[in-house]
DNA sequence: ATCATCACG
DNA sequence: ACGTACGTGATGATA
């Protein structure tokens, strides 16, 4: 069930058709493949499907977690600061940015970071990063108004795009999936495939959005026209990508690079404000001597074990992250917003738990 | 060493 | 007409 090439052996013989092939010539056998035969009524995809899921966590996660960690049973990672194109951290040795949360199972291995006797964990979210960095490089005036408003940015784009006022959940599930592709560097292609719409339709809902949003188009060309004269693209700070194949004859090679071109600022953007607001962190931690530590960092998200003496700290933190951030670069009016997201507390376990098992 | 897959933002 | 969403790292299978 590992194995693409065995399983295309097998799908042969139960004349199961894939029409989507590896560049080895075998069939693909990734998710958006077994649900697809799943909804065709194809039983053994379901199996292959929870087979792979309870595999994934089990070698990625419960056992080789287990290893990772020190004899206090804590997990030092690596966080690597010129790992990324964009200007991201990444984080290796395991990989502490990865820790499973979207499924139920996987939120059990989240479960078990626990936090050190005294202490708490608490988790601290920036709320829609990319959207607010792009709103702030395009100052479109709508988009301004939402964040300004503290308004549902899905709800008002569906409102916008679909051109209706009342919105259902399916209405706001689809302008989520734009809003983020947006930010990718958007194409019909891509977008009709997200939506399971035809690429006619997403041309449509791109074209209007842009329609409804003139100022953020404007800024996506001139983020590829400057990457053309420049070979790099500068984000709010500053922050050089250097975008190869720009002005390549290849149109799969330069169409990638364009898309880079226009995520790179936003994506860049977002890291070095977090990062800015780790240094500040840091450095009150230190000046204040707290016993608080900041833990570790998800791309706009902030961990920290916070002392349960000083859990005061934590709107200091808040202040830093959503308003002092900000205060060196005078010019720029992002209304950063925070979701407190999660605060977890345990019983730090005195006994090493052992290998988790699932079978 | 590379590929396909899948965990996260 | 081309064939696509952006950024990572870890794993098991295979070459």
């Amino acid at each position: 069930m590992a194995s693409p090439k065995q399983l295309t052996v097998i799908f042969k013989k139960l004349e199961i058709n894939v029409s989507k092939k590896t560049k080895a010539g075998d069939f693909q056998t990734n998710v958006s493949v077994l649900e697809q035969l799943e909804s065709e009524g194809i039983e053994i995809a379901t199996h292959i499907l929870q087979w792979r899921q309870y595999s994934k966590l089990h070698s990625t996660y419960t056992s080789s977690l287990a290893d990772h960690a020190d004899k206090g049973d804590r997990i030092h990672s690596t966080f690597n600061i010129a790992s990324t194109i964009t200007g991201r951290l990444s984080s290796s040795e395991p990989n502490l940015q990865n820790i499973p949360i979207r499924s139920e199972v996987g939120k059990k291995i989240r479960a078990a970071f626990i936090a050190d006797n005294h202490f708490k964990l608490y988790s601290l979210d920036y709320s829609q990063i990319e959207l607010r960095i792009l709103c702030e490089a395009c100052q479109d005036p709508i988009l301004l108004e939402s964040f300004k408003n503290n308004i549902d940015i899905h709800e008002s784009t569906a409102q916008l795009v679909f051109n209706k006022k009342d919105i259902n959940p399916d209405d706001r599930r689809m302008a989520k999936i734009i809003n983020f592709g947006i930010i990718y560097g958007i194409s019909a292609f891509g977008l009709a495939k997200q939506l399971s719409v035809s690429n006619q339709e997403a041309k449509l809902f791109i074209e209007n959005y842009f329609k409804k949003f003139p100022n953020i188009e404007n800024f996506m060309k001139s983020s590829v026209e400057n990457s053309k004269k420049n070979g790099y693209i500068e984000n709010l700070f500053g922050r050089k990508s250097f975008i190869k194949n720009i002005n390549s004859k290849n149109f799969m090679l330069r169409s990638y690079a364009e898309r880079l071109a226009i995520n790179a600022p936003i994506q860049g953007s977002a890291s070095d404000l977090i990062k800015i607001a780790m240094i500040k962190i840091d450095t009150e931690i230190k000046k204040q001597k707290l016993k608080t530590r900041m833990i570790s960092q998800v791309h706009d998200e902030l961990l920290f074990e916070v002392h349960n003496k000083e859990e005061k700290f934590i709107e200091e933190i808040i202040n830093i992250m959503e308003k002092k951030v900000m205060k060196s670069l005078s010019n720029l009016i992002l209304l950063l917003r925070l979701i407190v997201v999660a605060v977890r507390t345990g019983q730090r376990l005195t006994k090493s738990p052992g290998r988790i098992r699932f079978f």
